[in-house]
DNA sequence: GAGCACTGC
């Protein structure tokens, strides 16, 4: 232990070119994985953070020789960041190792370690090893439904249950029974390994019938699992005696006890949302005045999402002379983002969680009690650069009664519809008897196919059509935009031919706006494209006034996105001048090409239909628009609230909207989110009725 | 008249 200790400390004086990898927990463990892989399909590695896995276990696997034969040694990742900073520092260590090339290194390195992530792939075809997003990898899995490519595919971090993670692990069950070859690797927090390990020993059968067996192979041969301990300092877990009706308040409170009685280190304080950061982030600074000038000084800084870049980097740079960080901060500091020099973290116990709701059609977004592992995973954030302290803003009896083990996965509350589309587009027929690791509730399936069905996606059968369905699945965006942007007419079925005198859903190339709705679907696949700086409330809303038109948001997106890209020539000063968020923009630039790629494989009519965009007019587009969004609808009620034509659910326009303060009757909108008490409607457009019952006849004919 | 957890293709 104490040698191990000690290279911790020399670790951070040496280039990480010279990182000494040995030392890293889990080289000790090295013969043993590789037995473990070379002699069961299935391993699950079990390893805490800082245990190597993700960095280490590929290159002994290359090494092992698993990437002989142009075959590849995939891992992926939940996050996009995630995969390409571990393709750079593995791409680095492997240089090293390569000695007597040392002008090569670099290059010998990257070339036989690769990543690929939407917008950048950065492989060739000497990469061996290749990390990459788990959504990338079903994408490869529509061209190549064996992942032929693959000769061992670590699925890292599977136990965040992220969807695309949980729609892989079924997928890749399915493909190993016909390569017997093909290792999997999957890597897990301790929790949840056995769930893992009785996933891949239950046959298709027992998954429907909900019970696990060890029937193939005749024993326990298919799945083993393996621990690794992880490097980490001990991290003390205080409870508070009493519960608390505040926590924010208390927070606050225990970052001056800590300032004041504790030695140094930053904290780190987890709470669940903007409004309430920003708060807290004002409190503490108001509290700090009465410290005394000469004693040591607080500097709070928020940290979530929705913050500007530059503002997010700000947590990271070392704080003046005499003053300690507060970093308070969203979930996004639990997996995604770490940062050295902490070692208090206060946990508040809570966190946003989005759920969506098959009866309404409508996803909220309420603050709930955290997990036991998430309680865990935060606690850890406080032992990285040396042993420290988590101040749980709860009772311990909270933690033992009230708190769930693991959070409840995504597949289990989210729309699934994109789910059953991609499903559907990887050639599994009966997606309701899919070997999910945890089967979504039945009226999430069923509202995920009859939404799929009404937009022409699916026929009576619940088969995808083509090239409609099929198309639709390809694109990377949500089937209500898939639809707008796909070229295809929904084939009618045999229902409609009769009740409906052949009226079909129509597209963007005979409404003549292909080129508009290319950039409104980019525009609405991107977030934040409007900022307000903190205290110029004011002029930002003026400068989003130029933008706007009264017929709804999407065509005042459409204004915005051809602004920049004519007018303000693309430029980061443009975006400034107008408070527009320049990355996102920048996004959607990109998002809009890669649409357009598709568009041109799947028809060779988008030239014609760009002579035709010329013509285009807010009311085609409009109507566009109401071909893939009239399941998305409401009518204005007389107090200015909506009401919704699925679920008879009142929606108020999101403050964010041009349609806040407008009178309309009709409207479509992109989406619905519910916070606290009020349900928001964001990104809408106003419709006229007749409109929605000439293109959904046959979903309005049920809703009457 | 007042507000949006986190990811990913």
């Amino acid at each position: 232990m104490a040698s191990a200790d000690r290279s911790t400390e020399t670790e951070e004086y040496l280039p990480s070119l010279y990182r000494p990898s040995t030392i890293l927990p889990i080289s000790r463990h090295r013969n043993a994985l590789l037995y473990l892989i070379e002699n069961y399909p299935v391993t699950i590695v079990v390893g805490q953070t800082g245990s190597g896995k993700t960095t280490q276990l590929p290159q002994y696997l290359h090494e092992a020789g698993w990437s002989r034969d142009g075959k590849i040694i995939a891992c992926t990742q939940p996050r996009r960041v995630a995969a390409t900073t571990v393709a750079t520092r593995v791409a680095e260590e492997m240089g090293v190792r390569l000695g007597e090339e040392l002008t090569l290194r670099g290059f010998r390195g990257v070339m036989q370690v690769g990543y690929s992530i939407r917008f950048e792939d950065m492989t060739s075809m000497s990469t061996r090893i290749k990390y990459m997003t788990d959504g990338m990898l079903l994408r490869e899995a529509l061209m190549d439904p064996l992942l032929s490519r693959y000769s061992v595919i670590m699925i890292d971090e599977a136990h965040e249950r992220s969807l695309s993670t949980d729609i892989l692990l079924g997928i890749l069950k399915k493909i190993r029974r016909k390569r017997k070859e093909l290792r999997i690797v999957v890597s897990s927090a301790t929790l949840q390994a056995e769930e893992f390990v009785r996933f891949f020993m239950g046959t298709e059968d027992d998954a429907q019938s909900g019970k696990g067996n060890e029937k193939e192979g005749g024993g326990n041969e298919l799945a083993k699992i393996i621990s690794l301990e992880g490097r980490c300092y001990p991290v003390d877990v205080l409870y508070l005696e009493e519960p608390t009706e505040n926590y924010v308040e208390k927070a606050v409170q225990t970052v001056f006890d800590i300032h004041l009685k504790e030695g140094e280190g930053d904290i780190l304080l987890f709470l669940t949302g903007r409004d309430e950061i920003e708060n807290t982030v004002s409190a503490i600074r108001e509290r700090s005045q009465d410290l005394h000038h000469r004693a040591p000084q607080l500097l709070p800084l928020p940290l979530y999402a929705g913050l500007p870049h530059d503002q997010q980097l700000a947590v990271f740079d070392p704080p003046p002379e005499n003053h300690r960080k507060v970093i308070v901060c969203t979930n996004i500091a639990e997996a995604s983002i770490t940062i050295e020099n902490v070692v208090f973290v206060i946990d508040s116990g809570f966190v946003k969680l989005r759920a969506f709701n098959p009866h309404t059609g409508i996803d909220s977004l309420t603050s709930v009690p955290i997990s036991k592992a998430s309680a865990t995973q935060r606690a850890g954030r406080a032992g990285r650069t040396r042993a420290g302290k988590c101040f749980r803003l709860y009772t311990e009896a909270a933690f033992g009664e009230d708190m769930v083990e693991t959070v409840i996965p995504e597949i289990q509350r989210s729309n699934l519809a994109p789910v059953i589309l991609q499903l559907k587009a990887l050639g599994i027929d009966n997606v309701v008897r899919f070997d999910f690791i945890t089967p979504p509730p039945s009226e999430l399936m069923v509202r995920g196919l009859e939404l799929l069905y009404s937009l022409g996606a699916l026929d009576e059968y619940a088969r995808l059509t083509k090239p409609l369905g099929a198309r639709m699945a390809e694109m990377p965006l949500d089937p209500m935009t898939a639809k707008i942007v796909s070229p295809f007419r929904s084939q009618p079925t045999k229902t409609q031919k009769v009740k409906t005198n052949g009226i079909q859903l129509l597209n963007s190339i005979e409404f003549g706006c292909t080129e508009q709705i290319l950039n409104i679907a980019a525009m609405t696949s991107v977030q934040n494209v409007f900022i307000s700086h903190e205290g110029e409330k004011k002029p930002a809303e003026s400068a989003k006034r130029k933008f706007a038109v009264e017929e709804g948001d999407h065509l005042t997106l459409l204004n915005v996105y051809q602004a920049f890209t004519t007018k303000g020539q693309k430029s980061s000063k443009w975006c400034r001048d107008n408070y527009l968020n320049f990355k996102a923009l920048s996004r959607a630039v990109s998002v809009r090409a890669q649409l357009k790629k598709y568009l041109e494989r799947f028809t060779a009519d988008v030239d014609q239909a760009r002579s035709r965009s010329d013509t285009a007019t807010g009311e085609s587009i409009r109507r566009c628009l109401t071909t893939g969004y009239f399941a998305h609808a409401a009518r204005m009620q007389p107090d200015g609230s909506f009401r919704s034509v699925s679920g008879n659910v009142i929606l108020w326009a999101h403050p964010s909207s041009v349609m806040f303060n407008r009178k309309a009757d009709w409207v479509i909108f992109h989406e619905v989110v519910e916070t606290g008490n009020k349900t928001f409607i964001r990104d809408v457009t106003s419709v006229q009725k007749n409109w929605l019952l000439e293109y959904a006849p046959e979903f309005y004919r049920v809703r009457e």
